[in-house]
This record gives structure tokens, sequence and C-alpha cells, in this order.
DNA sequence: TGCATAATAGGACGGTCGTTCTATTGTGCT
DNA sequence: AGCACAATAGAACGACCGTCCTATTATGCA
């Protein structure tokens, strides 16, 4: 056995990507279950069969997109965070670019907000790629919350789990109201939400 | 012209009533987009055309389900509690009767809720009464609310707009963590968010 | 410059979709 | 019983879907 045999080339790749930020793109629009590779092909330009060969089907096209959406959370989101100070301050910090993310998306759809809905009932792996991601993106928050705890910013006896229920709970209803209502001052609310919910838990 | 030409047939509306049924059933599992005549018809023991025949056009059948929906969440939330006193009895007891009645559908799932997600973005006659009945629910809330208010139930500043948000932000966050996450306890956490919620604007 | 092969195109497949047309069965009234 | 017509069945349509197979083109290295 030979040792390499052939690096693969620069193009595949780099096509790959953009398809991929395409699909993405697409996906959050209409929906992880409404991405369709004719559409894609169409918006990039390509047959049909150029799209599908670079993934081996739409399922795993589908979980590549997932992949490529949770990285770009976790970079614009979670990671910036790390750099406050624990407790109360990086909570903070967790819930604004939340915020501040979910906001931009108003105009094209949180993946983990719509798939939620569309997989809530369809076994298979891409349920199961969803939820783990918002089961990590949750416990981060949680241990976020409970160092706010550690660090005497909240009280003792605080349910974190809780805490964690209601910040999700006001990003939904953000979503929400903002995407298929169409209400205006939704971020504001959102915010005020946070603000009481802390004010509620925090030590004085 | 005569007056009347033929009274419909009795056997007609009774299975295109029977037909909605099970129209509602499905599109609760799959969502109102899932809902796909042929399935309909397999379930009814029926032929595509035969169950075809009852609505104009597919459209017109989601828009029936919507109306039948609607109706069942009025008979078994709303009504019901328009016979509490007004203030924040009736308040709670619309959001008690809420959180159970997503609560049963957890099994199903709530078309308010993954409707709000498939047609954020959909423009269309399925979309505007999916809006105006979310809307009309939420205007119910806020009038209950505000009612609250003038009863001295609630803090004369109460921002009753932003009081729904945040009712709506708990039942979404349950119907999240329910039926996707599935994770135990949430019907508590609703309620517990929502004491707290109301802990926090009471009157003294 | 060629050669190996990666990258893409094109076409065809079986399947499901909503819808339409026509034929058949069933119902309810006189 | 028989008639008018409602209710349903059956087959076909064009469109789109994911996927597969087979050519053709483009790429990067010797």
């Amino acid at each position: 056995m030979t040792e390499v045999l052939h690096k693969p080339l620069r193009k595949g790749e780099q096509t790959r990507a953009s398809i991929l930020d395409v699909a993405l793109d697409l996906a959050s629009r209409e929906g992880l279950e409404g991405l369709t590779i004719g559409v894609l092909a169409e918006r990039m330009s390509m047959s049909k069969s150029g799209v599908f060969a670079h993934f081996g089907s739409r399922e795993d096209l589908q979980i590549d997109v997932l992949k490529l959406y949770h990285q770009q959370f976790e970079q614009e989101v979670f990671y910036p965070s790390l750099r406050e100070p624990r407790g109360l301050p990086r909570l903070q910090s967790l819930f604004s670019r939340w915020i501040a993310r979910v906001s931009l998306e108003i105009a094209s759809g949180c993946i983990y907000i719509s798939g939620a809905v569309e997989y809530d009932d369809r076994p298979g792996p891409i349920r199961e790629h969803l939820v783990t991601m918002v089961r990590t993106w949750q416990l981060a928050l949680q241990r976020a919350a409970q160092q706010a705890v550690d660090e005497h910013h909240l009280a003792p006896d605080t349910d974190t789990q809780q805490l964690v229920f209601e910040m999700y709970g006001l990003v939904l209803a953000l979503h929400h109201d903002a995407r298929f209502i169409r209400s205006p001052g939704c971020v504001d609310r959102a915010h005020a939400g946070f603000a009481r919910l802390i004010t509620s838990t925090r030590v004085p």
C-alpha cells in the first residue's frame, strides 16, 4: 500500500465550501427540510449531479450545513464571551450576543429554532445532531449561570436550569414575534425580560 | 331562478368533517406543510380524488384545518376562562389552561407554534390566517392583563405587552424543551416562570 | 506537454406531489 | 321504483424530488 496516493485537488474543496455557504443561506430561509438540491444547483449555476457529487446524500449535506451553522454560532456568540470575567458579566455577554445574532437572523431565520420544530418528531441523524448542538448550547448557558452563583452574583438558591429555560423562552419569543408576527420592539422586550430575570435572582 | 335547488345530502358533510379531523391530527404531527392529500386519503381509506373533491384545493384544506384548530383552541382555553372573575384570576386561568393544552399537545404538536415557523417567511392566505389567529390570542391575553391592572391586581405601571411577550416565551420554551429536547419537568418550569412573572408585577 | 484523475454535466430512473377528467357507485327524495 | 345528482374511484398529467450511471471537461503534477 503506497502512503499518499493523491492529494485532493484544491478546486473541489473550494466549491464545496461555497456550496455549503449557499446551502446554509437557503436552509435558513426555507428550513433544513426545504433545502433542495435542485434549487441549490440553480443558485450555484451548476448541475444537480455536480452539486450532489460533493456530498454522499442530501442528508449528509443537511448535516454539514448544520455543522457549519454550529461553528458560526460558536464563533460569534460563545467564544467572544469567554473573554468576559466569569459570573454575571459573562452570562450577560452570552445573552446579548445571542440576541444580537438572532436579531440579524430575523431576515433569514435561526436554524436551531426552525430545526427544533421541523425535527421535533422526525427521528434520524439530523435530529440527533440538532439536539446535541442545542443541548450543548443550553449546557454552556447553565454553566455560566452556575458560575454567576458561585461568584455570588446570583442568589445561592438560584435554579440555573429554570434560568436557562426562561432565557431560551425570551429568545424564542423574540424570534416568534419578530419573524412571524413582525411586531416592532421585540429586541428591547427580550432585553427587558432578561433584566427582570436577573434582577429577581440577583444578590442585593 | 328557482329558490332552493337542492339541499345538500348529509353524507358529504359528515365525511368531510371526519376528513378534517384526521387532517388536523396529521397536520399537528407533520406540520401544515407536511399535510399531504395522498397520506390523508390513505388514512381515510379513500382515493386521493375522493378526498380532494371535498376541498377546492390543498390550500383550502389547510385553511379549514387551521380554522378547526382555532375553534378547538377557543373552546378549550379561552371561553372557559371567561367564567373566572376579571383580573388576575382570569389571567391565571387563561395561562394554565393554555399550558394544559400544550402539555397534551406534546405528543402531537401545536399548530400555532409549528405554523409560526413554517410560515414566517412564506406569504399567502395561510400565513395571513395564522397571523390573525395568533394575534387574536395575544390580544385576548393582553386584554386580560390590562383588566388585572385595572382591578389593582397588578402594578399600575405594568407593561402588558411585555407581560404577554414573556408569557408567550414561557409556552414556546415549554413546547421546545418538551417536544424537541424531551427534557422532563418543563411544565413545572413554565408554571414557575409565570409565578415569578406575576410576583414581580403584583401589587403588594 | 501529457497523463491520471478530480470535477462537473447530462440524462434517466422511480417516486410523490397537487390537480383534472371521466366513469362509476351511492344517496335521498318523489 | 326510479330519477337527479351527490359522492367517490381510477387513471393520467406535468412538475419536482433524490439518486445513479455514464460521458465529458478541467485540473494539477511528472
